[in-house]
DNA sequence: TAACCTTTGAAGCCA
DNA sequence: TGGCTTCAAAGGTTA
């Protein structure tokens, strides 16, 4: 089987995180159907991206041999990109004509999912795009062919910078703007972002190009997805009075990808308008996705920060840590940068520790006995069992934690295989299909958390995780299921928030239905 | 108006 | 190197 040979050591994700979450109904069936070992998942994954990079996608091919051949015209570059996008999208993985949180994707119909792209196994999702569009197309801008007026005509030295020249990926180049103080110059006359006609100067990148990983300097930041183009943090707004500089967002991973793609059909199919529950809901589907779905989505998360890289290459994650305090990316020194992170720490220890009273689970209980944390604390969320001066719920009872994450009959011991044993079947990993009569809102708020990155598992946990043990999803029983109508609970939204109020209510909300 | 919530994954920091 | 922390999207909710 051949290597990925990705340049960033990429593994397309954590194959570790894969949970061979059961689904009700025709997802169990599914599921069991492809349920593989772990070896095996991390097998399938790595050759579906091989499979995808060498023989699948002429893209990925054309992106190898821009950055292996960076002595040959970007017009050539490009345009044998373009072609291997457009090979691609016959390929049926990118159907759909846009991506949701980069509105300046569309394409013309001959990308809609009725186009004559015949139907693919191969493609990611099944479900009918929202609003026509499809996260997965965000590499699509690439294909300028689709939605650029005139033919493409980057720079050849997109790359630029004082001090600093890369060669910009030809292939991806045309669709990261470039941070002004970045890689160069765009000219204003890159009209290949067709919403860009929609957007005010507000969203325009300096460089007169909108892009969605860089937020627009005036105005709300989530105004509207046509306004992602450039964003400057309100922080840095008031303080500054110099050419706003945009922050360079980090680039979506996979599950965010698939989250873009599904948020509009969850609430679709649940009405629900509350992203913390679709998001929930889009957990648990993400984990019943097949390995090959999945595979997809760490492919384009790849590719994105492939992308991402290039065209920011002195970009780190870290300009964007403390991001309203860092400002500008970059010109925070490490000494300030930690201080403000010790800062803000301090602060939300502070919130959560009312004088006199008990503090965290993390502090009362400490790195050792992380399996008395309540829930909230092993997501490195706001602890509940102490947020209310001491009126604290039974921690394996009636917190979040309880139902939230793999319920240990003893806190201090780990059973893995316990776990498995009571919970093989986790709720469903998304809401049922609308309900004949009542509104279909059925806002699962079992927050069951299968495995919860922030779950940061006791060491034996942690490196069982690794090894798969912690794969089967932190089921819950059925009668924890909490689902809500949304018109008689006065929407999603109450639901969630009496949940989240409650702590110990959900199971017994559940059980009393 | 800003923070929170909620999810997973990526990346940075720290001991 | 492992563990912890932050951020990425989204939009209703809350303070």
């Amino acid at each position: 089987m051949p290597q990925l040979s990705s340049g960033g050591g990429d593994d397309l994700g954590a194959n570790d995180e894969m949970i061979s979450f059961k689904d009700e109904g025709e997802q169990e069936e599914k599921i069991q159907e492809n349920a593989f070992t772990e070896r095996d998942l991390a097998d399938l994954k790595s050759s579906l991206v091989n499979e995808s990079e060498i023989n699948q996608s002429p893209n990925a091919a054309a992106v190898r041999r821009g950055q292996q051949s960076e002595q040959r015209g970007f017009p050539d570059k490009h345009r044998e990109h373009l072609d291997g996008v457009s090979k691609q999208q016959d390929g049926g993985m990118y159907k759909s004509p846009a991506y949701p949180g980069y509105p300046f994707l569309m394409l013309p119909d001959p990308y809609l999912p009725n186009s004559s792209v015949s139907p693919s196994s191969n493609k990611v999702s099944v479900v009918q795009q929202s609003h026509g569009m499809h996260p997965l197309t965000s590499l699509l801008p690439y294909s300028n062919d689709h939605f650029s007026p005139s033919p493409p005509h980057l720079p050849t030295d997109m790359s630029q910078k004082t001090g600093v020249h890369r060669h910009q990926s030809q292939d991806l180049s045309g669709y990261y703007s470039l941070p002004p103080g970045g890689v160069g110059q765009i000219t204003p006359s890159m009209s290949w972002f067709p919403h860009s006609l929609m957007l005010g100067t507000s969203g325009m990148h300096p460089t007169g190009i909108p892009h969605p990983a860089i937020v627009p300097p005036t105005g709300k930041q989530d105004h509207d997805q046509y306004d992602r183009g450039m964003y400057v943090k309100p922080q840095e707004a008031k303080r500054e009075k110099e050419p706003k500089k945009p922050v360079i967002k980090k680039p979506l991973n996979a599950f965010m990808l698939y989250m873009k793609e599904m948020r509009a059909k969850v609430i679709a199919e649940c009405t629900l308008k509350e992203s913390a529950a679709i998001n929930q809901i889009l957990g648990r589907r993400w984990h019943a996705l097949t390995r090959e779905e999945q595979a997809k989505y760490y492919e384009l998360a790849r590719k994105e920060r492939q992308l991402h890289m290039q065209l920011y290459p002195t970009w780190s994650a870290r300009d964007n840590y403390e991001a309203g305090l860092s400002g500008v990316a970059g010109e925070k020194s490490k000494a300030d940068w930690g201080k403000k992170k010790r800062r803000k720490r301090e602060k939300q220890q502070d919130s959560n520790t009312d004088p006199g009273s008990p503090k965290k689970c993390r502090a009362r209980f400490g790195l050792n006995q992380q399996t008395d944390w309540c829930g909230p604390c092993r997501r490195k969320k706001k602890c509940i069992r102490y947020l209310q001066g001491g009126g604290c719920p039974s921690p394996t009872s009636s917190d979040l934690s309880a139902i939230d994450s793999p319920p240990s009959p003893s806190p201090s011991r780990h059973h893995h295989h316990h776990h498995r044993l009571l919970y093989q079947r986790p709720p469903s990993p998304g809401c049922s299909p609308p309900l004949s009569t009542t509104p279909p809102t059925c806002l699962s708020l079992s927050p069951h958390t299968p495995r919860s990155h922030a779950t940061r598992l006791p060491p034996e946990q942690s490196a069982a995780s690794k090894r798969g043990d912690l794969r089967q999803p932190a089921a819950k029983p059925a009668h924890t299921h909490l689902e809500l109508s949304g018109r008689q609970n006065n929407g999603s939204s109450t639901a969630l928030s009496a949940a989240k109020a409650a702590g110990l209510s959900l199971k017994v909300l559940s059980e009393t239905q």
